[in-house]
DNA sequence: AAATGCTTCCGAAACGTTTCGGAAAGCGCG
DNA sequence: CGCGCTTTCCGAAACGTTTCGGAAGCATTT
């Protein structure tokens, strides 16, 4: 069944009148084989077509060159592009390394962590990302405790003894407040992304820092938690600026998609940016929404999630290599671009 | 390094006083063991939380339970939410039968063979599902060649010697055309997916064989290609009915999508649906998009994708275990469904 | 009593790779 | 010459599983 004929080791070992272990060392770039032999042994290796096993190096050697990436199934996936632009990203980069990524899809049903444990002792995989963390992760507890390498695209809380790649969520979200308490708002609403997640927890403690620091009360109802999309956006404009009472002055929102809505439901209200109403977003730069479509043009804090792929990946390797942690742990900058959609708070 | 503590067969073997070979025996339902040490083996390997190691597993029988679907890394990929139903409606298929499923995501750059050659040298993959074929499709014409189980969703040209699921798409388009020209329409526009896909080829025959069973010339000019959104709909109505000369009375859209921008665009134009423009589509059934949404109510050919995941996998797993080819091919119906949006032509 | 068959078991080899522990050959040095 | 060092090589074991070819035990048939 399956696999066509395929150039093994000892096919070229016979080829070269060499040893296979002789072979193996070869190419694999150990120190002690000559240089006049490792030539030939590549030369060989590409005329013969030869393709390492990496079923039988995983058994031998406990490695695979294969990492993996969990998702479970559900219905606001897509919503936001994000999963297309997460998983072709990574395998990019892995596959750059010479690694597999690979993707397993598990079923909401499922409880997660009994789909990690059948991955790992499957044992065909050198180890995990892990993408969208909450606050307080399973997940990582559990690989943590398996001693499984894994990367986090984001941070856990409460443990910092594993590789990660964040950004400043904290601190982009203060400065937005702060930057917009500077202009005299004081009702400031906070559209942000699903609860629990360990960014949406990170952007709330920023945001709640700033206004105390300032001595500004914190309003609960100005915090608003979905699916980080247009809609979410639109609804909850709706429902701060569409009743009585005293309207929030300023509008934070956690992705563009968020914003388009509160650009358009704004609009639908009769409220102009940035006269009656100052926006600010953050901007992941993700292929599909540019921040250049918004008028009046949007004032962002701004890092590329697509900067991530390569310190996830050069972090979860050095994992697997066994590297000091320190090296595989970075929080990232982010800019701070004003434009014109933030001003004076309205008296 | 990976992998926690796990028990292995010898382990079993060990704590019962039996040969690993009677172990392996009795987990994988051989015949030659009694009930009595069945049962007890089983229970161990409970007890043990024996988990296979599909690495060995594979290495030893050539056989892993995982199968893969290689998908090329283009923009377009996501705007249609047809790839993340594809990607979780397989993965739950197979993890339901006890197999892993695997998705590859391919640079653009690496033309595509060579990716399926690495990965199965490599060796850790049972056979592959492939979606999206081209009418002319290398990557069958190599799998095939070299005895790799695979399984098409859709058919290829040119041969039938490989598992397959695929809708009657050729049927289809005959019969909306056919249902078309009865009511009297003469010049039918057909804006149908990109070329070269199978799917899409198939459906342009089809809608030629109505058109020339009844005596019609073929007008190249009202068929369109692009990918399946809205925007390819919105602006191949544009072009169909914006300038002057004959225009279409009736359109054919090949999917929900298109149509959606159809019907957006025939507003837009001041043209109303049915009395001016009779529109047809295929519906896929897709999670996001709903055929109840459109008003007139919106006449369909039926097939749900959904219906393939499951088919494709059995068929997929048949050709793993050797089944023969004519229990593994079948070309799934559909429905005609008369709704509001088609009607008499316009004299 | 010997031959046959059935059930239930096991040892050993195999899959393709990595790696451990030498070992041969060549060299300079005292 | 004998010693140690370096360079370059190799045999054999190991990873965890499946599977081939018996073989023991027992009952049935000849």
């Amino acid at each position: 069944m399956g696999g066509g004929i395929v150039a093994t080791l000892k096919d070229i070992s016979r080829h070269l009148n060499l040893s296979v272990t002789q072979v193996s060392r070869a190419l694999n770039d150990h120190s002690d084989v000559n240089e006049d032999t490792r030539r030939k042994v590549k030369e060989a290796a590409i005329a013969l077509k030869y393709q390492p096993n990496i079923t039988a190096r995983k058994l031998a050697s406990g490695r695979s060159g294969m990492i993996g990436l969990v998702m479970t199934h559900n219905p606001d996936l897509g919503a936001d592009g994000m999963w297309l632009e997460i998983v072709s990203g990574l395998s990019t980069q892995f596959s750059g390394r010479g690694m597999q990524f690979v993707l397993h899809v598990a079923q909401p049903s499922d409880s997660i962590l009994p789909t990690y444990q059948k991955l790992i002792s499957a044992g065909s995989l050198d180890g995990f990302v892990l993408v969208e963390p909450y606050a307080h992760d399973m997940r990582a507890e559990f690989l943590s405790a398996l001693q499984v390498p894994f990367v986090v695209h984001g941070r856990v809380m409460g443990r910092s003894d594993y590789p990660y790649y964040d950004i400043d969520n904290h601190g982009l979200a203060y400065e937005s407040t702060r930057f917009l308490i500077g202009r005299g708002h004081r009702r400031i609403a906070n559209i942000n992304g699903l609860e629990h997640r360990s960014y949406v927890e990170a952007r709330n403690t920023g945001y709640r820092a700033a206004l105390q620091d300032a001595g500004l009360a914190i309003d609960p109802g100005l915090i608003r938690h979905g699916v980080m999309t247009a809609a979410t956006g639109l609804v909850n404009t709706v429902q701060l600026f569409g009743g009585t009472g005293p309207h929030p002055t300023a509008v934070i929102c956690a992705n563009l998609l968020i914003a388009q809505g509160v650009y358009q439901s704004l609009a639908a209200l009769g409220l102009s940016v940035p006269t009656d109403v100052s926006v600010i977003a953050h901007d992941d730069a993700l292929i599909g929404v540019h921040d250049s479509a918004f008028f009046p043009a949007l004032t962002v804090t701004r890092s590329p999630l697509r900067d991530s792929w390569q310190p996830l990946a050069e972090y979860l390797t050095g994992a697997i290599e066994g590297k000091p942690l320190d090296e595989l742990q970075k929080i990232a900058h982010y800019q701070f671009i004003e434009r014109s959609s933030t001003g004076p708070a309205k008296s």
